[in-house]
RNA sequence: GGGUUGGUAGCUCAACGGUAGAGCAGUUGCCUUUUAAGCAAUUGGUUCUGGGUUCGAAUCCCAGCCGACCCA
């Protein structure tokens, strides 16, 4: 800038908008209103004819994130939707005006590029720009080329940046979106069909955990924002609806950790006239197809432990019961006493409540002992009936219920449960949870269950750990775009 | 909520209590098939904020803000 008055070459955003300026001033339009294109990046190298350079004619667009700068030429590459494409810009085949103009471009800049094909002495295949458009002008440096952007605050709050500039995170991100698309697929062609119920609620059931609440001012009412969508999609099982899932946003007012978002997508899926046994095969089913179809590979190497997980082949099954048994190497632990079992539990490292429930202490041997070891895809089955209300009793054994835990990579993935149709032994499991607490209960669901609900088998997937197991992320907010942060920050 | 740890140039990172540096990016030159392109020159700092100790603080202490990890 040497006709600027004060030096403000090293102040980048003063330099860009300085050339804005200029481009303003010489009557263009540095913020096109639309680039027609004709090929995404991957679609532009496919279209390559090998041996034919510049036969296929292309107009592409992205961001500029590459500049090699040769002089007479340059060789740039750009940045969209499906990757990073490079551009061979001539001074002689642009003209000389668009040449310098080209020159006062920066690394992110938005440019629309018509061109044709061909193939660089290093083979790689480029688009030889005939012309150039600036299409937005970024005003801004982007980060770090070699290193990208590591500070964790501002991959969060900045994820655009942490997209545009490291091609993991890129990745990860793309690859989330498509194991949710093939989920979706996957029901879909097993006549599931996908519905949408509300986020805002009277009482907040189908879990356990503490909502968040909010109010609606002209009904003057405080709502829940929903913990589960369990409780409305058995309503359409009622309704005649009998295969039914929903993708849906839940929130849990409780703390934030490398396991938890405060919100998280969970995919809740119903099957009438099924139950947990076919739960198993159809989220077996589910993960092998993801494998093949979307990872192109049956096993995944287990981030935390370096191991390899098989989802090919048979899954081991595991009765809870049996597992707690094994792990205290105490075959009559289910008679023992609550003292006796915490004694045991504190033995084994654990802290345990004075208040807790008996089925508590052992729950708590099997979150913490025994669920880390779940490697390999387990069916954990029959849990005690206290975990969950809304499951059938097993027949030969009252004290459990027709469930599994899907567990794999140290993590519960999926709960699934023969769901509890008979309206009264609904109700007497509401009441025990809620400890009479009949605000606690929800009625309408309870009046849904009086009119009739096919037996069901239903299934919870947590998507996100889900994505954090199949992408080898290491934390939940890797595999979220927008995680939760404290408002503010520095960045 | 508790413990540990971090915040320095646009970005990635250095700097024993003694003049705050490098690489990339930027700016100015050279270079018409490059691959973290190269060569030469060069600009750039409220060291997160506020107190304190000290002749002297990025560095030590206290508080706060925002993260990360571990625990509850």
């Amino acid at each position: 800038m040497s006709d600027t008055p004060f030096d403000i070459s090293h102040d980048q955003h003063a330099v860009r908008l300085a050339k804005l300026h200029e481009l303003r001033a010489a009557g263009q339009d540095p913020y096109r209103a639309s680039f027609p294109t004709t090929h995404f990046s991957d679609e532009a190298l496919k279209a390559y004819v090998e041996g034919e350079d510049n036969a296929v004619k292309v107009a592409v667009a992205g961001r500029l994130v590459v500049i090699r700068d040769m002089g007479k030429s340059q060789f740039v590459k750009i940045l969209d939707q499906a990757g990073i494409l490079q551009l061979y810009v001539r001074k002689d085949a642009i003209g000389d005006e668009a040449y310098v103009a080209f020159k006062k471009l920066d690394l992110g800049d938005i440019i629309g590029v018509p061109g044709t094909l061909f193939k660089t002495k290093t083979g790689e295949v480029t688009v030889r720009a005939e012309s150039y458009t600036l299409v937005a002008k970024a005003l801004h440096p982007l980060p770090e080329k070699w290193h990208g952007l590591s500070d964790a605050e501002q991959v969060y709050r900045q994820r655009y940046l942490d997209l545009i500039v490291n091609q993991e995170s890129r990745q990860r991100l793309l690859l989330r979106s498509r194991i949710v698309s093939h989920i979706r697929r996957f029901l879909e062609s097993r006549r599931f069909i996908e519905v949408e119920t509300p986020v805002l609620e009277s009482t907040a059931g189908g879990a356990a955990a503490r909502p968040f609440v909010t109010h609606h001012n002209a009904l003057d009412t405080d709502f829940v924002l929903r913990i589960a969508t369990e409780l409305r999609l058995k309503r359409l099982l009622v309704g005649g609806f009998d295969r039914v899932f929903e993708i849906g946003r839940i929130f849990r007012n409780e703390g934030v950790s490398r396991r938890h978002n405060p919100e998280f997508t969970m995919l809740e899926v119903y099957q009438a006239y099924s139950d947990y046994r076919g739960m198993m095969i159809l989220i077996k089913d589910m993960l092998t197809t993801l494998c093949t179809n979307v990872l192109n590979t049956a096993t995944i190497k287990h981030a935390a432990s370096g191991q390899e997980i098989n989802f090919a082949g048979e899954w081991r099954e595991a009765k809870y019961k049996d597992l707690v048994r094994v792990e205290t190497n105490d075959p009559d632990w289910f008679e023992r006493s609550k003292e006796e079992k915490i004694a045991a539990a504190e033995k084994l490292g654990l802290k345990c409540a004075p208040d807790w429930e008996d089925f508590e202490v052992t729950n708590e041997i099997f979150s913490k002992k025994i669920e880390p070891t779940l490697i390999q895809p387990t069916f954990v089955t029959h849990l005690p009936k206290q975990l969950c209300p809304l499951a059938k009793i097993t027949a030969d054994d009252p004290s459990t219920i027709d469930v599994f835990e899907l567990c794999i990579g140290g993590m519960e993935v999926a709960p699934a449960y023969s769901e509890q149709n008979d309206p009264m032994v609904q109700r007497e499991m509401f009441e025990a949870q809620s400890g009479g607490d009949q605000q606690a209960i929800d009625q309408d669901f309870l009046l849904a269950l009086e009119h009739g609900m096919p037996p069901a088998g239903g299934m919870g997937v947590g998507i996100d750990r889900l994505c954090i197991l199949l992408t080898g992320a290491e934390s939940i907010r890797d595999v979220i775009l927008f995680p939760q942060l404290r408002p503010g920050g520095n960045a």
